[in-house]
DNA sequence: ATAATTGATGCAATCGGTTGCATTTGCATT
DNA sequence: AATGCAAATGCAACCGATTGCATCAATTAT
């Protein structure tokens, strides 16, 4: 592969003159130019993106750790509306997308740790914030541009994210169905050490309280974002039938689905006996029957709209500010 | 942030021997080592893994450019598969993935060149292979790592490459559905301008043959891989009901609902008059109803055996070669 | 005709590590 | 005491660009 002084040599002009002629701001004479580009194409040039990142300490890089923690992950909708998200406007903007595995949460944190103290990266989207592992506070120390999507924890409160409003969703859905007559909801929640979840609870009681409905404990329930969760959920909240939930809430749709499965096999009707509202609108919720009313969160746009941030920051040079909190929108269908 | 040259101040010892202790290949006194580390904690330093790309000419990154070019893209199972596939091999080896957006074929191409050009990673998967685009020439020009995912074009019979056994899949298909007594088979392909589709074709056309059943052209149709291209391939397909195909072999699953969609709103039942497969096995395939029979292809490992392949030349320093046929297999369901 | 200005290009230091080769040091051999 | 050897470290060139400053030529202003 040939080098810049390559094709200096070749046109017999400098080095230098041939970085300007392709990094493009600067005065060239169309003369010199011509010879260059002829060079350059002669010598089958290509400018060397590591030896210019070097140099002007900027990659167009930015950075993503995905985890891997449960099985389904890759098949929720999640984690293909945040890729599409990121890299729509990742092209848009002309940058590159570095993505990084884990291996569960600690490992997140130190993975995306070393992407950007190495400097592969120009910043970083950070996903999951779990509430036990100062991820936010590390990265931070690094100052290196740092969008979350997701909740801050409330000590860095001030770094940049963009979230979905999970709190206000939740509730509306928990009114939603009290407005629909049902007393006793159960919710069915997910990890409870992530802070989405948090939030979601959080909705959650605000609803109930708006409503005026007690809260059992037994009817509140984490289901692990996995299938057999939301199955194991009905039995842990069905014990006895009398007082059992007449409406569940699941924070994802695989749960919403191994709930479906726990009450039919007990013979339960749902829509006609129990109402149950998903969270996501996967592909397959349309596709259920009955078809399952779910939660959409714009995922997609999330990731979009904290991309931008993110390399607005980059590239005023200051660290990402602000946040922003997407609507989400009640898919309704025959579940409820 | 700090630099080796100022560890080697700080533990009075020269650059060079900072940068042995960190890249761990040499010999180094213990003491000197230790000196070194805490001259490295005290000042914070991490060795910019930029500079040493550029010293040692790797990055330890694979590059894939992801299309975006039809809607459902992001949401069929093809993508999240992919990416798990890449990362899990990735993380395993120590490397991390550049993904890079793209729009259309064309594109896609110009940044799969761009990529290995300017030597952001140091060697690459290329996903789709489109026959009227010359991708693979061009890159192989570069001589750098590259490896397939799906069959190569005819011309470049020797680049390496994975793939799942789409003919022999498609042909077994066909003669299940003339094993279950079909005599009138459509094939609904994708687009026809993509080896997949050209490889399924020729599947239908041997497990029609071997069958022994004669096909006619307007049972041949390209659904786009859309929802509704599945749609409207029901329309074209049954323009005169008495001779209209009673099976349907779809090439991914939304196209098969699709169809379903078609079939229903024309009072078809399935699988009571007219059979249908699918191909993916998404997530929602078994939630319709009927379920949805569908070919499961590995994508998942398919991607993973290809980031072993293409590590493993990047590491022995050779161009990736030999190839992979994975088997697919059919999940049975109740809309055959 | 001369000075001042502008435009185009060259020069050389720099970004932050790596590595082949040379040198020094410490220790074992004879 | 002299020699040989290996282990540890230093030296300096290099990876391939970028960029502030200097220089020189060609215009323009006076």
């Amino acid at each position: 592969m040939s080098t810049i002084r390559d094709v200096a040599a070749q046109a017999e002009v400098h080095p230098s003159t041939v970085s300007r002629v392709f990094s493009g701001n600067a005065q060239i004479s169309e003369a010199t130019r011509q010879r260059v580009l002829e060079a350059a194409r002669e010598l089958n040039f290509q400018p060397n993106a590591i030896a210019r990142s070097l140099s002007v300490r900027r990659t167009k890089t930015i950075g993503v750790i995905v985890p891997h923690v449960f099985d389904g992950y890759f098949a929720d909708s999640f984690f293909p509306q945040l890729m599409a998200g990121l890299l729509e406007v990742c092209y848009e903007r002309g940058y590159r997308l570095l993505v990084g595995g884990c291996d569960g949460y600690q490992d997140e944190h130190i993975q995306a740790l070393d992407i950007l103290a190495t400097r592969q990266a120009d910043g970083i989207v950070v996903t999951s914030s779990r509430l036990d592992v100062d991820t936010v506070g590390e990265l931070r120390r690094h100052n290196t541009p740092l969008v979350l999507i997701g909740h801050p924890p409330a000590q860095h409160a001030d770094v940049a994210w963009v979230d979905a409003d999970n709190r206000t969703a939740t509730r509306r859905v928990i009114e939603y169905l009290a407005q629909k007559g049902h007393r006793r909801i159960a919710y069915v929640g997910g990890d409870p050490d992530s802070s989405v979840v948090k939030e979601r609870l959080e909705g959650y009681l605000d609803g109930m309280a708006q409503a005026g409905l007690d809260v059992q404990p037994e009817w509140i329930d984490y289901g692990y974002f996995a299938e057999d969760g939301g199955y194991q959920a009905v039995e842990r909240t069905r014990r006895d039938e009398a007082s059992a939930p007449t409406a569940y809430y699941a924070a994802n749709d695989l749960m919403a689905i191994g709930i479906l499965r726990g009450l039919r096999e007990r013979g339960i009707d749902v829509p006609g006996q129990v109402s149950l509202v998903g969270t996501n609108d996967s592909p397959e919720a349309a596709h259920l029957s009955p078809g399952l009313s779910s939660l959409r969160v714009p995922y997609r746009a999330i990731a979009a709209a904290a991309t931008h941030r993110l390399i607005d920051a980059i590239e005023k040079g200051e660290q990402p500010a602000g946040h922003e909190l997407l609507e989400s929108c009640l898919i309704e269908r025959e579940s409820v």
